[in-house]
DNA sequence: ATAGATATGTCAATATAACTGACCCAAAAT
DNA sequence: ATTTTGGGTCAGTTATATTGACATATCTAT
């Protein structure tokens, strides 16, 4: 009979306790020059969706972020009056706001991505190509269960 | 020859996106058990790494933490406060403090488990056992980078 | 024995990121 | 024309972390 020494509370356990640690190490690893630019995590993490999806909206971005309208303002505030992003009317509803990076975001976010995507990039490197497609399906049940 | 598209930019920015979505879903889980509590997620990760490390001195807890004394201590108080926690002296070094869960611990810890189990179980189930495996290794990769 | 290092605790001030609740306007949908 | 939606903002609060300074007890090494 099948083991299934992954299902024990034991594994279980470790599973979450490593998943802080990956989201930690991972998040932090740029917090150096998010502070060169007098932002933070917050901040960080509308940079890197801003980027991934150009042009979405205010709500598209709440949706992924799951705070506040609030708390994102503040910090979408911060990011408008230090050029780093910037925002359009939307053509189709104009009630909305279609956020885009500007040019000084741009760099920014090249300056993050670099950082993370070291540690990222090594650990794929160093893993064969089936493990690392094994790791997003998985990663991905457990975003969406 | 070997495309490795999971080394592309793109591939890249996706996994540290869906890293912090596995962080947030997974941790966010357990929220009204410890708001019955008054308790937080600093809590949550405090008790979680009692639980799983029974004994551990306050440095250990640092240590995994990451985190300064100062924003521990807080943490701590709360938990003995409630009686979640209890610190007996280092058996060798009497300077140490070792933390234990006491009983309204072990019944808090349980009742977060439960919760943060069902996503990972879930995730787990419906995958095979290489995929669980691989996943883990991954995630240790991701890690000690 | 004593000097220094280590483990922990605590006071105070501050920063960051989030929250709730209330209210506003403009534009779209009905 | 009215209601709903998308977004913005004011005000107050909470949660979690920080820096810096200092105190105490205990261990280690000379």
């Amino acid at each position: 009979m099948k083991d299934l020494l992954y299902l024990k509370d034991d594994q279980i356990k470790d599973f979450i306790e490593q998943i802080f640690y990956a989201y930690r190490e991972t998040y932090s690893d740029p917090k150096k020059i998010l502070k060169k630019y007098s932002f933070g995590t917050a901040h960080h993490r509308a940079i890197l969706l801003i980027e991934r999806y150009e042009g979405l909206t205010i709500t598209n971005l709440l949706n992924k972020l799951k705070i506040t309208k609030q708390s994102l303002n503040r910090v979408l505030r911060d990011l408008i009056k230090n050029k780093a992003i910037l925002l359009k009317k939307g053509e189709i509803d104009s009630r909305q706001r279609q956020i885009y990076l500007d040019e000084k975001g741009k760099k920014l976010f090249a300056e993050i991505f670099f950082q993370q995507k070291k540690r990222i990039y090594n650990a794929f490197k160093n893993s064969d190509s089936d493990s690392v497609i094994k790791f997003k399906t998985v990663l991905n049940k457990i975003i969406d269960e």
